[in-house]
DNA sequence: CAGGAATAGTGAAATATTTCACGGTAATGC
DNA sequence: GCATTACCGTGAAATATTTCACTATTCCTG
């Protein structure tokens, strides 16, 4: 019982180095070391290493990682080895830029419906992808067995879109509203993503950095 | 002496905490209290009280906090009175997008420059704020005193365009292309969102829930 | 204005997470 | 094949963060 428990930042580091060795792998390097990663994901290598222990036996050399057998072993560990449907809520400009990117139709996800409450729009849009009215969500989502949802709707109707994908049976929902989303649902996860907040909390940070920076001696 | 290095964590949920008071303003409440505002977060009235006396006197009263003076509070901490200039660099589907909400424009932040690499993009698009070619960034970062970027050209340029930014002397810099931004300039903050990243997390999390149940019952 | 209910503030305890230090293993060079 | 170097794995220590328990304050009701 090596595996348990695997800590939530833990978790957030090993989808971004798995990202990181598909990059590197496509530059043709096959091992990469800890302090490697480290240096790229601005974390300790002591750090990385901890992390990878939570994979079980490693099977990793004195001498790096394999960056293929690495990958496979967070995948494997992580659950990306099972392909997942996605679908997309909100068809304006924002989604199409997303829907424009090969990769959201490989990989491990692939998008496979689109839904918008505007009616007219679903006719307008030459996506190569099936789309829905809204009020179908509960429906699609059932049948076609989505587990993930991308929403980019306005702020006003975000948490009854929410509301349905849950009712749905959704897993995940990635929230480009500018609302926090809330459920008492414990199966769902949710990830608010709000540009703003993002401005917010790095001026935030420069800011504080001038001021502690002050008390520090004071 | 009573305020100092902020938590991380709490910075974070200090932003948060900002924009869902701008959004209860608007809907007419005066008061909020820490169980609503954990409960909105889905984190404990305990914690957020706990981040609430980081700001110093908090000044509240026995039964809620005063929606208006809290978020000034947190404004006034986070340096969110300060007004703040940020450009976007890349002006495709995903820029426009955002160009087009207002509350880009207000606020606290405000976009006041656009790049693009294809200069004939410069000429096509319609937006009121002054476009430039990439290779300008630095100086029109130092000129304008732009402390923030949001930066959504592709995965290949995306590094080189950051440490043109950094020449400039950005502050902090919101990444939206699929690659790991890193500089060993500490004056820089960098946020790094990447929509597969978000999916990869949290179909990483419900996998593992159900991994992590089965263990407990073994 | 007294009693009760709701809520904030906070030091201390509990937990979670990161960092450290060091033993061990594989490749490299001589 | 021996020494050197670069690296991983990991329990233990150090830090950081969250949660708790309890006091004090305000508001509301009668």
């Amino acid at each position: 019982m090596i595996s348990k428990g695997i800590p939530r930042p833990t978790v957030t580091r090993l989808c971004k180095i798995y990202s990181m060795l598909e990059e590197i792998n496509e530059n043709g390097h096959e091992v990469v070391s800890s302090s490697e990663i480290g240096r790229r994901l601005k974390v300790g290598s002591h750090n990385i290493r901890k992390d990878l222990t939570y994979l079980g036996e490693t099977g990793t050399t004195g001498s790096g990682y394999d960056v293929g057998t690495l990958k496979d072993q967070i995948g494997k560990k992580l659950g990306f080895h099972v392909h997942r449907k996605a679908c997309i809520v909100g068809l304006e400009q924002f989604a199409v830029a997303v829907l424009s990117q090969k990769k959201f139709f490989s990989d491990n996800f692939s998008i496979v419906a689109g839904f918008d409450s505007n009616i007219n729009r679903l006719e307008t849009i030459k996506i190569d992808i099936p789309l829905y009215p809204t009020y179908d969500i509960p429906a699609v989502i059932k049948r076609e067995e989505i587990e993930l949802a991308l929403l980019t709707t306005t702020g006003e109707s975000a948490q009854a879109i929410a509301d349905k994908l849950i009712d749905g049976g959704i897993r995940g929902i990635v929230n480009f509203s500018p609302v926090v989303l809330s459920t008492e649902n414990r199966n769902v996860y949710i990830s608010n993503i709000d540009i703003m907040d993002e401005f917010r909390l790095l001026s935030a940070l420069f800011f504080l950095e001038n001021d502690e920076s002050h008390e520090k001696s004071g």
